[in-house]
RNA sequence: UGGGGUAUAGCCAAGUUGGUAAGGCAGCGGAUUUUGAUUCCGUCAUUCGUAGGUUCAAGUCCUGCUACCCCAGCCA
């Protein structure tokens, strides 16, 4: 029942432009092929949630007009690819649930043609070889608000050009030496249209061709005709693509094709305090700063699925936002919301100490030991129960207890007593601190009479806190830990203690210095700033006998770590 | 006057023949609670970047202005 409810919500489909431009064109039978969208990733980088924003609007669009979604590697630059990525692309789509299926394409396989199509316009004097340099290009494309100059090659006749181009395709130059290029419009008040490189000679292998070419197709000339000929009607891409579009249709007119797909764009996501930028994030997972592609702290799809985001939270996620045309910045606290929302119903939910502080029960035996029932559910029954040790020495989280509360602290705190979850009441009896004034250990009376489920109602504390028993708790600290990481450090830093290492908070001041560093000469520092580390508590750890293993680790409301007034 | 794009609450975002500002997140107040969670109830834009204009009526139409984003790769 609920999760149905949470189903049709991750369904539901709110309107938008897009969905609009689509249907116009169904209803004036724009095209007669199905409708057909595609994702173009370019194999150099892991997915990550702003490329599950991408993804969902195409499929989303396909899905709903009945239409295909083909999944096409854009990978027409062997000097940036590589097939781990698209390995691992293919993976995180399935994961997530944009399995493309058996439609999955590769833009280099159409070299062959993209070659052709580019002689045709060499042939219709619509490209020409160019012999001047990269610098050469770039003084002569003239600025945003000069005009440009005709390249001394513009005019070379058609049948030189043929030749040239052959002889590019053939080998004879070096890299660099010519480009092809569109003859278009060297005045042009949009720069992308004076006069394109649309070909680049490359004496470099290919991932997945080898070494058959050594001429490359840029993207502007490349992707009209790669959506054109998987037969893709709506070529949807983010907003900066928005000044490209003119090339995008130059190219497929000049070729003359039929019912040509059309470009069209929508805004880019972004969320607070994470980064979204395939650079930046190659560069944390180069440099070091980060375990890889898959540390938990990274917003890549990965490093999410091991932070325990499940693939309906980041879809419900997804759906909540929107799409408008223009750049947005979400707070993140709507995606931490989504997770919630979703393991809310299907996590169970089990105690955890993060931060622990001893406490010793004084009037409970030494040698005792009893196993109590606990719900893995606090609503929903039919996700049983598990036992739990109990013993004099427990450990609680150190943020539950205050030893001068501020007012409004309703939990653990002299002459407040409070319920342990799923075990006794506890009251405090004496403070232990080290030398430094630190509070060590906390001692402590339980009245064997509020055991729970026991029906004990004549006193109701305030607050009821996590607790952990201390002769698995130590063990079950660092298995968390080595969990989160799986059985990996998570900083190589040796020096740390083991303690440091556990302490979510100098992970974080950690990362943040290291983020400094990564920083850097980036441009935009507040960018950089924060990979957002969180609050983590474990919401889903089995007990299998002394074994604790985790399987997802949530982020919690602020709420619960500042405490309420 | 280089060109293009976007402006609706702290954030995201509906609003499409002009008819009297959806929803979500966050927040706030309260009730319930063996997690300060969850759940529940209530509250949160006299106004849509701004200044004018048209109209009985404007977020929607017109004009001027302002702010922000994108473009000078042989990257995608």
């Amino acid at each position: 029942m609920d999760r149905n409810e949470t189903n049709n919500k991750i369904e539901k489909d709110p309107s938008s432009f897009l969905q609009r431009i689509v249907e116009k064109d169904l209803n004036e039978g724009v095209y007669s092929r199905g409708i057909c969208t595609r994702f173009p990733p370019e194999p150099n980088g892991y997915l990550h949630i702003g490329s599950a924003y991408a993804i969902n609007i195409s499929y989303n669009i396909a899905k709903k007009y009945g239409g295909e979604f083909n999944l096409r590697f854009d990978d027409t630059n062997p000097l940036k690819e590589d097939k781990e990525y698209v390995d691992a692309i293919i993976d995180d789509m399935k994961w997530a649930g944009f399995d493309p299926k058996d439609r999955i394409f590769y833009g280099s396989d159409y070299f062959q043609q993209l070659y052709d199509y580019a002689m045709e316009l060499v042939k219709k004097g619509k490209a020409y070889v160019c012999d001047l340099s990269a610098e050469e290009i770039r003084q002569y494309r003239g600025t945003l608000t000069e005009p440009g100059k005709n390249s001394p090659y513009r005019d070379r006749i058609i049948d030189e050009n043929v030749d040239l181009f052959t002889r590019m395709k053939e080998g004879e130059f070096k890299t660099g030496e010519k480009v092809l290029r569109a003859k278009i419009d060297m005045k042009s008040p949009n720069m992308n249209l004076r006069d394109p490189v649309i070909y680049r000679i490359l004496h470099e292998a290919h991932y997945r061709q080898g070494n058959q070419w050594c001429i490359y197709p840029m993207y502007d000339y490349a992707h009209p005709l790669q959506d054109a000929i998987e037969g893709v009607t709506h070529s949807l891409c983010s907003i900066e693509f928005k000044d490209h579009r003119p090339l995008y249709n130059w190219t497929l007119e000049e070729l003359e094709f039929n019912e040509p797909p059309k470009q069209r764009e929508f805004g880019r996501m972004n969320l607070t305090g994470v980064i979204t930028s395939k650079r930046y994030l190659r560069e944390l997972v180069a440099g070091g700063y980060v375990d890889g592609w898959d540390d938990p702290r990274l917003p890549t799809l990965r490093g999410m699925r091991r932070r325990g985001y499940t693939p309906e939270s980041i879809k419900h996620f997804l759906g909540e936002i929107g799409i408008s045309k223009d750049e947005s910045t979400v707070d993140v606290s709507m995606l931490e919301h989504s997770v919630r929302e979703d393991l809310r119903d299907t996590a169970p939910s089990m105690m955890a100490v993060m931060n622990p502080l001893k406490v010793i029960i004084e009037n409970y035996p030494n040698d005792q030991k009893e196993l109590l029932e606990v719900q893995n559910h606090p609503k929903n029954p039919d996700m049983g129960t598990r036992n739990v040790t109990f013993s004099n020495t427990l450990y609680i989280e150190k943020d539950d207890f205050m030893e001068k509360p501020e007012k409004g602290f309703k939990r653990f705190a002299p002459g407040h007593e409070v319920r342990l979850r799923g075990a006794y009441f506890i009251q405090l009896t004496e403070i232990i601190k080290d030398d430094s004034g630190e509070i060590t250990e906390l001692r402590c009376t339980y009245d064997p009479e509020t055991k729970s489920g026991s029906g004990f109602t004549e006193r109701k504390p305030k607050a009821t806190i996590h607790w952990v028993d201390a002769n698995n708790a130590i063990s079950a600290e660092a298995r968390l830990y080595d969990k989160l990481i799986e059985e990996e450090a998570l900083l190589k830093d040796k020096t740390l203690s083991w303690e440091e290492r556990i302490n979510p908070d100098s992970l974080k001041v950690l990362t943040e210095i290291k983020m400094e560093k990564a920083l850097g000469e980036a441009k935009s520092e507040d960018k950089f700033q924060f990979i957002r580390q969180g609050f983590f508590t474990v919401d889903n750890k089995h007990t299998s006998g002394e074994k604790l293993i985790f399987n997802r680790i949530v982020p919690l409301k602020d709420s619960w770590k500042k405490g309420k007034k």
